[in-house]
RNA sequence: GCGAAAGUGGCGGAACUGGCAGACGCGCUGGACUUAGGAUCCAGUGGGGAAACCCGUGAGAGUUCGAGUCUCUCCUUUCGCACCA
C-alpha cells in the first residue's frame, strides 16, 4: 500500500480491475432480483458538465448499492443524438452533423469511463444510429395504421430563428425553448400523435404512482388538465346564415352550464371560421382579428392584457329562450381549447365580466350565492360571483343546485339534439414533424395520384443521409432530390418523400426498452420482460412534462400494440436539482457585459469589511466585478466548472463525494471550490487512517465478548453509523446524512489511540464498515482500500454488511431532563429501565432539584429510551 | 392571477414519528509544526452575559407537559402553469 494517496492510480488501477473482469456486464440469468437503475440519456453536446456528473453519480452510487444489497443490477448509457445543436454547430463549423455528433460521443464516452460508473457499455445506444431509430419508424407506421399518427394542418408555432415548428410544451412565456426568439403562428400540414387519446389513463394512473415525487405528479396532472362540462350547440339566427350562409350552429364547452340563462353574448377566437366570415365584409374587424393573430406579446402578458373585442353583427340563438345573442371576436378565446368559443356569462366568469363592462353589454345574475355573499351581481367584481350556488332567473331550471342544475340542462340539451356533457382536456395531439435535418426521417410518401403512403416495411429504415451540411436556411433534406425523389410504392409513379423528421422526444420515449436488448431483431424482445419497468429513473426536473409524459404515453401504445406487459415505464422517479455557482460580472463603460469564472475571481475585504471581487486580464488590467449572487451553471453565465479538469486534479472519487455530499440530491447544489477540497482532504484522511492502521500488523481476530468500555462504544458506533447509512441511502436517499455519519465515525476512529490487539480488531472491523458504505460513492479509492485491509476477494463482490444486533446492545442509555419542557440535565440509566426508576434519578439530580426549588411536582411525562420532563 | 414547495449560524446543510436546535462539511479565530504555507495537526466557533443563566429556526397568534416540526393569519423566495371557458 502507498503511503500517500495518489487518485490517478488508484482510480486507473480501479477502473482496469473492473473492465478486465467485465464487473458491470449483466444478462437475464442470474437467480437474483433484477433492479433496472437508469440514469436520463446525455445529448452529446461536446463536454460532460457538472449537471451530468450528479446526474450520472446519483444513479451509479444507487445501482452499486443495490448491487451490494443483491440485485441483479442494470444500468445503461446512450447517447440522444439528434437535434438542432448538432446543425447549429454545422453551421458554423462546416461539419456534418453526425460526424460532430460522433466526435462528441466518443469525447463525452471517455469522460464518463473516467468517473468510474458502473455501466454496461456492451448496451450503448445512440439514437441516431438506423437499427435504433428505424423503430420510431416503424411504431410510427403502426401507430398511423390504428388513426393514432395522423396528418393535418394546424397553427403551429414558428421559431422564426430556429426555423422550425415548436410544440406546446416547447414554448415558454412565449418564446422558443431553445432560441428565446418570440414565437410566431404558422398553418402548415404536419404529422400528430393522438397523446389525447390516452388522456384519461395518463392521469388517472399518476395516483397509482406513489414513488414519483408530487410535484411532478401535480404538474403531469395539470398539463393533461381535465374538466367536466357541456357541450352547447347555439343555432345561428336566420340573419346570419341568410349574411353568411353559415349552416348550423355555434358549438361551445362550458363547465358551467348551470348559468345558460345568464349569456348574454358570445366570444369567438380571431381564428375562428365565423370570424373569418364576418371580417370579410367588415374591414375593422379584419384589422382587429390581424391585429389579435399577430399577438406581439408572450403569453404571460397577453394573460393579463385588457379584453378586448368586436362585434361581428352576426347573431345566434339561445337554445331555450330563442334569444337572439350577438357574437364578438374576443382576444382572450383561444382557438386551442375547446370550441375555440365561449358563451359570454358576465354574471358568473370574470373574464366575460371584464368584457362585458368594456363593452356595456348586459350582465343577467342567475345563480345566488350559497353563502348570501351577494344577490345581485353589480360592479366591482367578487370572487364569490363565480361560485357555485343556487339557480335563479332560469325558467323551469332555476331552484337547483349546482349539480342539479348541471344534470337537468345537459338533459334537457340532450332531447333538444343541441348539446351534452364531455369531458375536456387541456392536453393537445403531440406534433412530431420538425422541418429539420438531423432527426429520424418520417416514413411517408407523397404521391400525386395516390395520396399519402406509408413505406413499405421491408424497406425501412428510411435513412438519413449523413453527409449533409445545412446552411442555416430551412431543411437540407427539402434540397435534397437525392433524398426526396423516389418512386410511389402503390402505384410507382415517381413520388416525393416526406422530408420532415421526428420530434427527439420520440427517440426518449422509448430509448430505456432498447437497453434491455440492443441487438433485437425486432423493437423490443422478452427481455424486456424481464427488465422493465425501469425501477429508479433519475434525472432533471426541467423533464417534468414534456419527456416523462411523451415515454407514458408510447409505453401505453406499444402495451395496447402487445408488445410489452407494463402500463407505466418508471416505477421510481428521482429528479435532481440543478448544480448552481456564483456569477460574477463586469460592465465596461461602454461594451457589453462581460463574465468571469468564480475560480478567476479574487475577494478580499474591502476598507469597510465589505468583500471586494476582483479580476485580472491582459487586456483589462485588474477590475472591480459585480457579485451577481447564484445562478446555474451556463456558459452564458460564464460559470462553469469543468468536470474533467476537477477530475484531473484530485480524482474522480473526490468529485463524486462532494457532489453526494454537499445536499440532497432533489435540492439544488451550490458550488464550492473549499467545499471541494474537504472531499478531497476527508479521502486522504481515510487513505491516512487505514495506512496507519495496515502499517501496524495484521490485526487480531475481533472477540466482541473481551472488548472493554472504550472499545465496545466505537464499535457500536460502527455498527449505528452503518444502520444509520443503510437507512440514508437504501430508504430516503439522503446520501449527504450518510457520508456526514460516515465521517464521524472516521473522526472517533482517528480519536480512539488505544494500540491494544482487542482494540486493532475493533479499528479493523470500523474502517471495514466504513469502507463497505462509501463504496458505491467513492468506489476507487475503495477498492484500493478494501484490498488493503487484507481482503482476498474483491470489494465489487462484496454485500452490503448488516449491522451486529449485539454491538448495538447499550450498557447505559442516555435520557433527557426537562423541568417544564426546558432541557436541565442529563440521566444516565440501564436500558428499558421503568418509568419510576428514571422519575426517581432525574429528580435526584441537583440541576434539575434547583430548578424545581420546592415547587409542587405535577406531572411527570416519560418517553421511554428519551426523556423525563417534570412539570412543576 | 392560479397551483406547489421552501424560509434554520458567516455559508452548504442536519434535526426522519412533536422530545437535547445547529450533526457533518466549509469558512473564520487562536495555537502547534515549519525556511515557508493556500499543507498537516490541536482547540474554539448561533447571539447576549463575568457568571448563573437568558434569548434564538421569516413575523404574529394558537394547540401541547413540550413546537424548527402541527393549526391559523401575514411576509418573503423559488419553481410550475398562465385568459383553459
Amino acid at each position: 500500500m502507498q503511503e500517500t494517496y495518489d487518485p490517478a492510480a488508484v482510480e486507473r488501477a480501479a477502473q482496469q480491475y473492473w473492465q478486465e473482469r467485465r464487473a458491470f456486464e449483466v444478462d437475464e440469468s442470474a437467480a437474483r432480483p433484477k433492479y433496472y437503475c437508469l440514469s436520463m440519456l446525455p445529448y452529446p453536446s461536446g463536454r460532460l458538465h457538472m449537471g451530468h456528473v450528479r446526474n450520472y453519480t446519483i444513479g451509479d452510487v444507487l445501482a452499486r448499492y443495490l448491487r451490494m444489497q443483491g440485485y441483479n443490477v442494470l444500468q445503461p448509457m446512450g447517447w440522444d443524438a439528434f437535434g438542432l445543436p448538432a446543425e447549429n454547430a454545422a453551421i458554423s463549423n462546416g461539419v456534418p452533423p453526425a460526424q460532430w455528433t460522433r466526435q462528441n460521443i466518443a469525447h463525452m464516452r471517455a469522460q464518463l469511463k473516467s468517473l468510474g460508473f458502473a455501466i454496461d457499455w456492451r448496451r450503448e445506444l445512440a439514437t441516431c444510429d438506423p437499427q435504433f431509430y428505424r423503430w420510431n419508424q416503424w411504431l410510427f407506421l403502426r401507430m398511423r395504421e390504428q388513426g393514432l399518427a395522423y396528418r393535418r394542418s394546424g397553427i403551429v408555432n414558428w421559431d422564426p430563428v430556429d426555423q422550425t415548428v415548436l410544440a406546446n410544451e416547447q414554448v415558454i412565456d412565449g418564446r422558443g425553448w431553445r432560441t428565446g426568439a418570440p414565437v410566431e403562428k404558422r398553418e402548415i400540414p404536419m404529422y400528430y400523435l393522438a397523446i389525447t387519446r390516452y388522456a384519461e389513463e395518463l392521469l388517472r394512473s399518476l395516483d397509482g404512482m406513489p414513488d414519483w415525487p408530487e410535484r411532478v405528479r401535480v404538474m403531469q396532472a395539470n398539463w393533461i388538465g381535465r374538466s367536466e362540462g357541456c357541450d352547447i350547440a347555439f343555432p345561428y339566427a336566420p340573419d346570419t346564415v341568410r349574411a353568411t350562409g353559415a349552416d348550423g350552429a355555434l358549438r361551445v364547452f362550458t363547465t358551467r352550464p348551470d348559468t345558460l340563462f345568464g349569456v348574454t353574448f358570445m366570444a369567438v377566437a380571431a381564428e375562428h371560421p365565423v370570424a373569418l366570415a364576418a371580417a370579410q365584409h367588415d374591414a375593422a374587424l379584419a384589422a382587429f382579428i390581424e391585429e389579435c393573430r399577430r399577438g406581439s406579446v408572450t403569453e404571460a402578458e397577453a394573460a393579463i392584457q385588457e379584453k378586448q373585442g368586436m362585434p361581428t353583427r352576426l347573431h345566434v340563438l339561445h337554445p331555450f329562450t330563442g334569444a337572439p345573442l350577438e357574437i364578438w371576436v374576443a382576444n382572450y378565446v383561444l382557438m386551442t381549447y375547446g370550441e375555440g368559443a365561449v358563451m359570454g356569462v358576465p354574471a358568473h366568469d370574470e373574464r366575460d365580466f371584464e368584457f362585458a363592462v368594456r363593452n356595456a353589454l348586459p350582465v343577467v345574475t342567475v345563480v345566488r350565492s350559497a353563502t348570501g355573499a351577494y344577490d345581485e351581481v353589480r360592479q366591482p367584481w367578487i370572487a364569490a360571483y363565480a361560485d357555485y350556488g343556487v339557480t335563479v332567473n332560469s325558467r323551469e331550471f332555476s331552484g337547483l343546485a349546482f349539480q342539479q342544475a348541471v344534470d337537468a340542462i345537459a338533459a334537457a340539451l340532450e332531447k333538444k339534439g343541441l348539446g351534452r356533457k364531455r369531458v375536456q382536456y387541456r392536453l393537445r395531439d403531440w406534433g412530431v414533424s420538425r422541418q429539420r435535418y438531423w432527426g429520424c426521417p418520417i416514413p411517408i410518401i407523397h404521391c400525386a395520384t395516390c395520396g399519402e403512403v406509408p413505406v413499405p416495411e421491408e424497406q425501412l429504415p428510411v435513412l438519413l443521409p449523413e453527409d449533409l451540411v445545412p446552411d442555416g436556411s430551412g431543411n437540407p433534406l427539402a434540397k435534397s432530390p437525392a433524398f426526396y425523389e423516389c418512386r410511389c410504392p402503390k402505384c410507382g409513379q415517381p413520388a416525393r418523400r416526406e422530408t420532415d423528421t421526428m420530434d427527439t422526444f420520440v427517440d426518449s420515449s422509448w430509448y430505456f426498452m432498447r437497453y434491455a436488448c440492443p441487438d433485437a431483431p425486432a423493437m423490443v424482445d422478452e427481455r424486456v420482460g424481464y427488465w422493465l419497468p425501469v425501477d429508479q429513473y433519475i434525472g432533471g426536473i426541467e423533464h417534468a412534462i414534456l419527456h416523462l409524459l411523451y415515454a407514458r404515453f408510447w409505453t401505453k401504445v406499444m402495451r395496447d400494440f402487445g408488445m410489452i406487459g407494463f402500463d407505466e415505464p418508471f416505477t421510481r422517479l428521482l429528479t435532481q436539482g440543478m448544480v448552481l455557482n456564483d456569477i460574477y460580472s463586469y460592465q465596461a463603460e461602454a461594451g457589453r457585459k462581460r463574465y468571469f469564472n468564480p475560480a478567476d475571481v479574487d475577494t478580499r475585504r474591502g476598507p469597510d469589511g465589505t468583500a471586494v471581487h476582483e479580476v485580472t486580464t491582459p487586456e483589462l488590467g485588474t477590475v472591480r466585478v459585480t457579485h451577481e449572487g447564484l445562478g446555474k451553471m451556463s456558459k452564458s453565465s460564464g460559470n462553469g466548472v469543468d468536470p474533467q479538469g476537477l477530475v484531473e486534479r484530485l480524482g474522480a472519487d473526490t468529485a463524486r463525494l462532494f457532489v453526494m455530499f454537499a445536499s440532497p440530491p432533489e435540492q439544488t447544489l451550490v458550488w464550492s471550490d473549499e467545499g471541494v477540497q474537504g472531499a478531497a482532504r476527508f479521502i486522504r484522511k481515510l487513505w491516512n487512517a487505514v495506512y496507519a492502521h495496515v502499517a501496524a500488523g495484521t490485526a487480531p481476530a475481533l472477540e466482541p465478548r473481551r472488548l472493554d468500555a472504550a472499545q465496545r462504544q466505537l464499535r457500536r458506533l460502527a455498527h449505528q453509523t452503518l444502520a444509520k447509512a443503510t437507512d440514508d441511502i437504501g430508504r430516503r436517499r439522503n446520501f449527504n446524512t450518510a457520508i456526514a455519519a460516515i465521517m464521524e465515525l472516521l473522526n472517533s476512529i482517528g480519536r480512539f489511540s488505544d494500540t491494544s490487539p482487542a482494540a486493532r480488531a475493533v479499528r479493523h472491523e470500523a474502517l471495514g464498515i466504513a469502507i463497505r458504505v462509501l463504496a458505491p460513492i467513492t468506489p476507487h479509492v475503495c477498492h484500493a482500500l478494501w484490498q488493503a485491509l487484507g481482503h482476498s476477494t474483491a470489494l465489487i463482490d462484496e454485500r452490503w454488511p448488516a449491522p451486529d444486533p449485539a454491538a448495538l446492545e447499550q450498557d447505559m442509555q442516555s435520557l433527557v431532563v426537562q423541568v417544564n419542557g426546558k432541557l436541565r440535565g442529563h440521566i444516565s440509566v440501564p436500558p428499558g429501565a421503568s418509568e419510576s426508576a428514571c422519575t426517581q434519578v432525574a429528580l435526584a439530580d441537583s440541576h434539575v432539584q434547583k430548578f424545581i426549588a420546592g415547587k409542587p411536582v405535577r406531572r411527570v411525562i416519560f418517553v421511554p429510551g428519551k426523556l423525563v420532563n417534570v412539570v412543576v
